[in-house]
RNA sequence: GGGAGUAUGCCGGAGUGGUCAAACGGGGCAGACUGUAAAUCUGCUGGCUUAUGCCUUCAUUGGUUCGAAUCCAAUUGCUCCCA
């Protein structure tokens, strides 16, 4: 039985960064009674490259790990054969099983940089093994404890309805799928994202029906892309991937809009709460400087302490100082000279002609730190001689 | 099963025979200002050896016309109505 004190500490760790909890009463039993807790986390498999938005919800994984429980990662194999209603109404492809198996290595291998990936911390199971084998009594039986009122509570849903847009009836099954995985593993805790609220509750009902003791629900935010609005997300663009190198992801921290910078703190790094009260109170600290600390703790926990200092310093030469970046990158050029838009081409940095010639009017372009606005020239390569396009794209050329 | 409507560039959305590479907005990119922040201002945002030139593009295919994103037909997708 664990000292009152101590619970209630563990009890607010674990609530932090939360959206909500179903319930904190049921959670705070369950750590009581002292077992080793099942916690689920469903995984799709068509999205295997995670990113700092994923890393909110494994962070919270990770905290129960370190408690002693254990966590289970469901890899959706059968559930994706049915669009999740919470995406967009895009009818995704059956994946083959390979496939499957590729996409839920890499995710593992990316989620191992949060999870504890211990035999003993870490199962991992596809939902093919038990969902594959319902019969279509068992389907019958498992939509008999729902009704369609409560389907049709869910947000998304709810608008469809709404708008008179489609909704097809497997999509019904979606969340009922999901909640059958809770039965199954007998999760006590699931977690999940905002989205994901409804399908996590529909877990509870059925484990009520099945007898069983209900999960808790946590939820987590979504995280803000860099962008400042949008969800991060990979086809948006506004994402840091955890395999990004730590001068790209430091850089793309940086160059997030300020206000973010709360949200960030609290979702992605471990740090204190007085700590970030006193990073973001900008009497006390400079946002740049707050901002940079943000971007060393997030590159520190994927690499080292070095890499983000080093990340940090190579940032600040760059933009700062306004000095070359420390590896940069060598180019060849196919003719020695040579027009000025097709080196711009062979640099990698426009993709047509159009292109390089915009960047060349609109004064992006420097050579040997010489602004260049005449489209027509022809460069006389030399030894060393530096090309940048706009403030990220550089490098070195030779003839 | 019957009927109606709709399909435009990254997205939204104008355009109903030539003046359309296609208004406008969003997004994106670039420049100025900065802290690669925000806000603001400016420019760009199909391609081509930049050209009052040519090519490709307004779901697909075919047709009418000197000429089509615009008209017609079929096909496909989407939406709605009736059954």
């Amino acid at each position: 039985m664990l000292a009152m004190e101590n619970l209630q500490n563990i009890l607010d760790e674990l609530q932090r960064g939360v959206d909500s909890i179903y319930s904190l009463e049921e959670l705070k039993r369950k750590l009581e009674s002292g077992r080793t807790l099942n916690i689920k986390l469903g995984m799709d498999p068509t999205a295997p490259d995670i990113h700092l938005g994923h890393t909110v919800v494994l962070r919270k994984m990770r905290q129960f790990q370190d408690l002693g429980h254990k966590a289970t990662l469901i890899i959706g194999d059968y559930t994706a054969r049915i669009g999740d209603p919470t995406g967009r109404d895009s009818t995704r492809p059956i994946l083959d099983e390979a496939t499957i198996a590729a996409n839920a290595d890499t995710y593992l291998q990316q989620a191992g940089k949060i999870l504890d990936t211990s035999p003993e911390k870490l199962e991992v199971r596809y939902n093919s093994e038990w969902l594959a084998k319902l019969g279509f009594a068992d389907v019958l039986k498992l939509t008999g404890q729902v009704t369609v009122g409560q389907m049709l509570h869910r947000e998304n849903f709810k608008l469809r309805m709404a708008q008179e847009k489609e909704i097809v009836i497997s999509e019904f099954m979606y969340p009922l799928m999901q909640a059958y995985d809770s039965v199954v593993i007998k999760a006590d805790v699931e977690l999940g994202g905002t989205d994901q609220t409804f399908n996590n509750l529909m877990g509870r009902q059925l484990q009520e029906k099945d007898g069983q003791e209900k999960q808790v629900v946590i939820v987590m935010p979504i995280l803000v892309g860099l962008d400042g609005h949008e969800k991060m997300s990979k086809s948006k663009g506004n994402y840091v991937a955890v395999t990004d190198e730590p001068n790209d992801m430091f850089g793309k921290i940086m160059s997030i809009p300020d206000e973010l910078m709360k949200n960030y703190y609290e979702l992605l790094t471990g740090l204190p709460t007085e700590r970030i009260g006193s990073l973001l109170d900008d009497k006390m600290t400079h946002p740049r400087e707050a901002k940079d600390i943000l971007g060393r703790v997030i590159v520190e926990e994927f690499y080292s302490p070095g890499d983000a200092v080093a990340a940090s310093e190579e940032f600040r030469r760059r933009f700062a100082e306004n000095k070359l970046p420390a590896d940069l990158p060598t180019v060849k050029a196919s003719s020695n000279p040579i027009g000025l838009l097709a080196l711009i081409r062979e640099a990698g940095f426009a993709s047509s002609n159009s292109e390089a010639r915009r960047f060349v009017e609109q004064g992006a372009v420097s050579l040997n730190g010489e602004k260049t606005t005449d489209a027509k020239a022809t460069i006389q390569i030399a030894d060393k001689t530096i090309l940048k396009v706009g403030k990220r794209k550089i490098c070195e050329v030779s003839g």
